[in-house]
DNA sequence: CTAATTTCAGCTCGACTGACATCG
DNA sequence: CCGATGTCAGTCTAGCTGAAATTA
């Protein structure tokens, strides 16, 4: 009973999180290099799709990361000649930002691997379990960021 | 209807993990910094702090990451002070890690302030769902590594 | 002048690959 | 000598902070 690599604190739950998400990652980011993409791409990929240009920190609010971490991941994909930025006609500080046709070619099978990864993270889940991991999940996020805004984080 | 940051797809559910998460870690590195930690240390220095020195592939095992990120998070430990390495005379390769006094001192602070971020997130929570909450966690992370090893990846 | 938007510099964290040493 | 193991060095993604530049 001194192992304690397996513990029972509620702290164990939050490495669990954090393991599952990075082994998530890793194996849909390794399918979505041979396409040219990348994981922390899609949100952006998807947004842009069937909307119209939109400025960088609006994209950084969907995806739901700091401005700076979404202008880095911009730039990485306008080198990789996925986006294009234009600047905004009515608004010269704001560029806006929009799909290539090399990106628009690449979405939807990129969509399809991620998509298929969650099948198999959630191989045995019945449609409440999986609702309930939502829930449960969703409180915690909104317990967070409350603490987050109070604290100044 | 139109409105597509919050359909209820299942690979939502995935995204809220992955924000959580990082929100979790923001909040606990921010008070963790002005004691000279973070949170991806604490790991190692509980598992050192009442056992003997441990080479880093085990501790890299027990703190769930790959072995190269051990290595290079050991490396900033050792810089700030925290490990020290000393060679295992039963094998030459490998080089037993193990905490210095300063290392020592903080931790006790440093496992605080990671329980009351903890108990934050679980706010509201009985215990039963945080039970369920980590076994849906862990039959993801099951799932994903199982996959990765047929995978290959 | 002030506020909003982007950009830039510097850091941590985790992963991967490839090299090297050592053990058995 | 060879295969397995343990570490190390270099590079990349992805996120964060904090500060500077631009323009409304």
């Amino acid at each position: 009973m001194d192992r304690q690599h397996d513990t029972h604190e509620p702290a164990n739950a939050l490495r669990i999180v954090g393991h599952a998400y990075r082994t998530f990652a890793r194996i849909v980011d390794a399918q979505l290099r041979d396409l040219g993409l990348a994981m922390s791409q899609l949100p952006v990929l998807i947004v842009l799709k069937h909307g119209k240009p939109l400025p960088q920190a609006e994209l950084a609010r969907i995806a739901r990361v700091e401005q700076s971490s979404m202008a880095q991941l911009l730039n990485r994909m306008e080198r990789d000649g996925l986006i294009e930025r234009v600047t905004d006609p009515a608004d010269k500080r704001s560029r806006l930002i929009s799909l290539t046709e090399h990106a628009l070619q690449r979405m939807h099978k990129g969509r399809a691997i991620m998509d298929a990864t969650v099948d198999i993270a959630l191989q045995g889940f019945n449609a409440a379990e999986i609702k309930q991991l939502e829930a449960l999940m969703r409180r915690i996020d909104q317990n967070l960021e409350r603490a987050a805004e109070e604290g100044g984080y």
